[in-house]
DNA sequence: CGCTGTCTTGAAGCGTTTCAACACAAGTGG
DNA sequence: CCACTTGTGTTGAAACGCTTCAAGACAGCG
């Protein structure tokens, strides 16, 4: 806890170097909210946009922090959580190039909720409040474009938030390694460490790890070196829980 | 489980009867995403409502149900909710008159993933994906109230799974008092049964009951008759938790 | 290479669930 | 209006799953 503490306490700035130099036409073809745009259309929204990097393990922001813009992660990973009341953290999600996260503080509030730490070295696109809501009122397909994205998340963590309240820890690991490799193949990487992994899941550490060599001992998975999974026995899997 | 099983299980149509003869204006003045509009736009929005009453128990819609509409409650009271691979059934929230729902298939998907049921008798206004989708491109201030809403919902929805992921049932339960408490007075009445009040928290009756008991043994809270709850000592229960 | 953080494993303890039985309240039909 | 039915809330005892703490192995990074 005690350099977690240090991490989640609000000591100094953002430690980041804005970055004008980048192309941000090429930032905004990568955003599923704009990229459907005329290229004019987006030219001027680029004008708009801020860019900013941020090193690994660097946060781009924290509880309590006016919010005012939307950030859209251009290049790198951003993980989202929460520290609950009782000091644990929770891992909500983690934002790939193309996502964006922020869109509350644009509707309703200046202060965010959640922390929002660069995974890896990080490049961030920003646009402000104001900006936006001129953007959303001249352009409504993006409107419509966040709207879908929205739902979509919405939808997620309605998932997620229902899978806390009634399934097992393990349920809750073997329903995230079957989503996990049916994106990619049989055989994937674990996207973050097992730590983050029980942070996302809502356990802790030592339960992911035993519950990992169970499954491995049951003849389901194998563990690999470099938090490489392979899956052998999927429909088992499936089976041992309808 | 049996006859919740005859519920869930898809028998028959929606046993709602249309009611073209309400009126729909009524019903629109009383909607968050559209109230703002003038009086000649929200008259012509009503005409693509169609309004239908649901009796206290009926399924307005279950996973798999073709989804096509937004659904808005005009009066009454609707619980969504779903049930997880282990038939575990988890209430998400409970729509009060002005509440929508059905906003994600309306962007990416046809069927609807969880359950939408009259808590008692209900009336609901509808309006189809294409209508919906029309008025979206030609007020943007639609779009941009439902952002807010949706914003807040997500907000609303991730503080509950952190919550979940993170807290002992005992707080989960207090925190929902408190709540409760704060939009009422400190005295005030369960939304819900115990039973239902479980599901929201993902835990089970028995446990709702048995936490209950506690507080009153220790002082915190008074269980009168009918679902009301009277705080006694919210500095106590604030402080017992941080 | 050594340090630091991540992962593993064991043993103990705790909170919650489960099952079962009963009390109670609400709603229904005779 | 009472008896009956059905669903909701209560309480106890046992069992279970998960967390916690602690200690050691391992891997990655400066």
């Amino acid at each position: 806890m005690s350099q977690k503490a240090d991490k989640h306490s609000n000591n100094g700035h953002h430690c980041c170097h804005t970055d004008k130099r980048h192309n941000n036409q090429s930032c905004i073809t990568l955003v599923p909210i704009f990229n459907h745009l005329e290229r004019h259309q987006m030219e001027e929204i680029s004008k708009s946009i801020k860019s900013l990097s941020y090193k690994k393990g660097e946060i781009i922001y924290r509880p309590g922090d006016e919010s005012d813009s939307l950030y859209i992660v251009k290049s790198g990973k951003v993980k989202i959580y929460r520290l609950s009341e009782s000091g644990k953290e929770q891992l909500l999600h983690i934002l790939n190039p193309g996502d964006f996260t922020g869109e509350l503080a644009l509707f309703r509030q200046s202060v965010h909720e959640s922390f929002a730490e660069a995974m890896e070295n990080t490049n961030i696109c920003m646009i402000t409040r104001p900006d936006l809501q001129k953007f959303l009122e001249k352009y409504p397909s993006i409107s419509i474009k966040m709207l879908a994205i929205l739902s979509e998340r919405l939808d997620a963590i309605e998932k997620q938030s229902t899978s806390f309240a009634t399934l097992s820890v393990e349920k809750r690991l073997v329903d995230f390694l079957i989503e996990s490799a049916q994106n990619q193949d049989k055989e994937f990487t674990l996207p973050m460490s097992q730590k983050d992994l029980a942070s996302y899941l809502g356990t802790t550490p030592e339960s992911i790890s035993r519950k990992l060599t169970a499954l491995e001992d049951e003849g389901y998975i194998r563990q690999l070196p470099r938090r490489k999974i392979k899956i052998i026995n999927i429909k088992g899997l499936l089976e041992k829980y309808q």
